[in-house]
DNA sequence: GATGAATGAGGTTTCATTCAT
DNA sequence: CATGAATGAAACCTCATTCAT
């Protein structure tokens, strides 16, 4: 099929409403994510949204996807950059922690909202998924060699390490508490360290 | 609260609001809880709930602080039996853990409300002062005791730990990842006892 | 039937209602007329209104009878002085007009309200019967002197007058314009008179 | 208005709503003023009001501020036939009288919830507004021809024919006294004329 | 496709009135 | 008689969604 320009167009729209969708999100709140809302901020009309999405719900999925995709790709081009033989070595945990830092300190209003404002729907199983992906990572990567770690389970022991760091990442962007950044990745990493090798 | 209800009728009424609130809360989210439902479940006119409350919000609150105190005392309670020398020593750490637990899988349905679905208002507040309350309590702990611990921040370790821990709970509460919940205390007292004396 | 002292009380408890009515009524205006406040303001239950009270408007009928009964009765008086074979002379006149004008400059707040603010209801009947009965007593004066007008009606003259003093009257204590009182009272006079004999 | 209707759809419904809220005013008064029976009598459903209001308060004075343009450009016209060398002359104030009393008499019903009920809101200022312009225009031309009368202060002489004249025509087309209207007006012209002079 | 006017169910809240105590 | 808890209709207003143009 060709591209045509109205296929074109299109793209643009939908792209405008998710820009908007996301907008209103991050600088009025999900109170504010009124379809009509979203539909000025993207200038076009109420109608239109339903050319392209099924429902309002079906907007706030995109806006939540992209935004993991986006902390998901961040976190994982960290590694790909120092993809040697100890990949969960302090320092590789240091880039990871810090690329996650520096995702989320990226938009704390948006993600203030979706972490702490969102009803049910998609956001959940969206970060879910991440965080699954993430744990698989490291599982693997813990099944693979051993000595690396004493914990019995490793799937457990990378579920643990995932879920623990990442509310001290959340909780540091969103309620910024008075300890310096670079302490407080020390600190994320001495924890996952201490704890493989305990 | 509107009115101190003096006589026992109201003392009942007001119990049966906020028991509706909750109800409602956990078992159809916070969307569903509009008064009209809240009164329906506790079997009163609308009116009714501005006798005590001062709107929809003073319900949600009271439902909430009442959760959160629970969750609390049973936290507290579980040390109060074993004040002893040693009060971050892994046994009641285990102890705390497990009461942590116990008290969050009470009621997960309304935990997954509160935790994830609430807009601002009072919660988040609510949540922190916990949060605070027992950061303060390992902080003076650590501090009082040099040889505890060779982190050098001990207001940074306990703001870590606090945050590891709840949110792992947390997940393991609402998420029901198929791990054994023993195991996973077992993981808890462990990431704990090495961080501190990394 | 003797006066056994629940008659009393009730009587009391009456005063109390109305004096309270009146002053939610002056101070808080006519949206705040509501029998709760009534009831707080009086220091008795809402039932209890509906004991001495048939609704609402039975209480406001109360008080806008009595306020207009007073300012009538001290309108009255001024002319009671002064009996004698010229009571629509110059002087009468503008010891009435002085009269009126003294009358409701007692409480602007509450005239305000019933000028203004009210619902048809009793108000609109009760100021047409102290009009009514201002024009007659005029209509009466006139018949009996030829002499004293030109006017043609004498019932339409005492009506227009009437009307036309009362405004000004009324404007005058509720607008404030720039206007001394002594000088706003000459003109009244000067304009009853001049049409009279006109 | 909240958004400026472009269509002729548009033009129509907001036509259709301030028609119904003038024809439930005039025919039910200021308590069945509720936006639900607005909308009903308009045949449009209640949302669409917000479409064009702000709020029901808007829809009330938008019909009130047409209703008293309406009087207002009915009493103006009455001039412009008659611009002379003598404005205020009887003839000249007879016209006005009988223009004003004839823009009053259209709409006796709407007149006397405008003029009775309503609450302060807009009303208030809107009419306030039309007779200090009447007011201003009399003092203006007084003061131009010293001999058209002997009052000293023609700023305060007109607010008392103002008021006099407004309130004597309000009620006789509200109260409907048993004068012919014509002798009505003979009366107003006399009673300004002889004060004017005296 | 795009528009934006229209919908209408449902939200929160008030308040005149009733009635069990 | 008095109380005050309870009622419930009805108020104003919002917003996801539809549909004629």
């Amino acid at each position: 099929m060709r591209r045509n320009p109205s296929q074109a167009r299109s793209r643009q729209t939908v792209e405008r409403i998710v820009a908007a969708g996301r907008a209103v999100l991050a600088e009025q709140g999900y109170d504010a994510f009124s379809t009509n809302r979203v539909a000025a901020e993207a200038g076009v009309s109420p109608g239109s949204l339903y050319q392209y999405f099924a429902d309002k719900d079906a907007i706030l999925t995109v806006v939540i996807d992209r935004y993991w995709d986006e902390v998901a790709e961040q976190v994982a081009a960290s590694l790909s950059d120092r993809i040697g033989p100890e990949p969960l070595g302090p320092e590789t945990l240091r880039a990871m922690a810090d690329a996650l830092l520096r995702a989320l300190e990226a938009d704390p209003a948006l993600l203030r909202v979706l972490a702490q404002e969102l009803p049910q729907s998609a956001n959940r199983e969206r970060r879910a998924a991440l965080e699954r992906r993430v744990r698989d990572l490291i599982a693997t990567y813990l099944a693979a060699r051993p000595n690396a770690t004493r914990r019995p389970d490793v799937a457990l022991a990378a579920w643990v390490i995932v879920v623990a760091v990442e509310n001290v990442a959340l909780h540091w962007t969103l309620d910024r508490p008075a300890f310096e950044r670079e302490r407080v990745l020390d600190e994320i990493v001495t924890m996952v360290t201490a704890y493989l090798v305990a």
